[in-house]
DNA sequence: CCACACCGTGAGGTAACCTCAGCAAACGGA
DNA sequence: TCCGTTTGCTGAGGTTACCTCACGGTGTGG
């Protein structure tokens, strides 16, 4: 019953922790960690990101991009490619394996989204992506 | 207008980095971290949390629940004491400083999610409350 | 054409976790 | 009562995911 905006605060945690650990165990078949299948969605997304676009959109030092995209090459999900516009830039562009588990991912995050949400009835979902987006500017 | 849910998740991700990123930020005066906050906060609920019990209540292997500790009673904020049921056993107790940064906090938080969630109409709080509820069994 | 800014990366550091081993204390039969 | 097992904490040491700093190669504006 507090009206303090605290309670709700910590419902909205709640929920987003939930969440969080779903979409984790979700990806424990592809052994990849959330910020790696945040990663190989950027590269797909995109066609030919540099390290300091992926560093960007991750929103981590450009030196720690070098350390994802040494992990996904690892992984033979993406590849390293000298930018043409720019010999210093590198660009990364997702393997044929890339673009598989990217999809794969895809679906999965689709489903477990789905899964979680199914219980809200449809005017409650939007009602909920209303207010939700109220609080977004 | 993707009804398959992950809009949905993605927005109440992103709802909630925003309020972990303020409360981040609320908390910087401190020179506290989320998690060291959240184990105050612990310590100052109970009578006597014993380190076990702590690491429960972090979602922690026993061995980190020791460092958090720690990094608290550098601080000064708790002490550690024998427990006189369980002579094994360590029990954290706030120390007066503790008890009044843990109330300060309380504020802050307060003051922070109020700060947030003031822009929605009281209706809207009582339905977004109402749909998280239902997200959460 | 040259000082300056920028790109990625090696080197090295930190914070926050973890597991494993060990010690002291509690507990539970036989 | 006594001893094997369990429990509670912590030292030692490892992992992961970040960071800053320095540097060499490359573009760019005055």
């Amino acid at each position: 019953m507090a009206d303090d905006g605290t309670a709700l605060g910590d419902l909205l945690m709640r929920v987003a922790r939930t969440q969080r650990r779903r979409w984790r165990e979700a990806l424990a078949p592809w052994d990849l960690s959330p910020h790696q299948a945040r990663a190989l969605r950027v590269v797909c997304a995109g066609d030919g990101v540099r390290l300091s676009d992926l560093a960007e959109a991750l929103r981590i030092a450009p030196r720690s991009a070098t350390e994802v995209a040494d992990g996904l090459q690892e992984r033979g999900l993406v590849e390293r490619a000298a930018d043409p516009a720019d010999r210093r830039a590198v660009v990364l562009r997702p393997t044929e394996a890339g673009r598989r588990i990217q999809r794969e991912l895809a679906d999965a995050r689709t489903a477990d989204s789905t899964e979680l949400f199914d219980r809200l009835a449809p005017a409650d979902r939007a009602e909920l992506e209303r207010i939700l987006r109220l609080l977004t500017d």
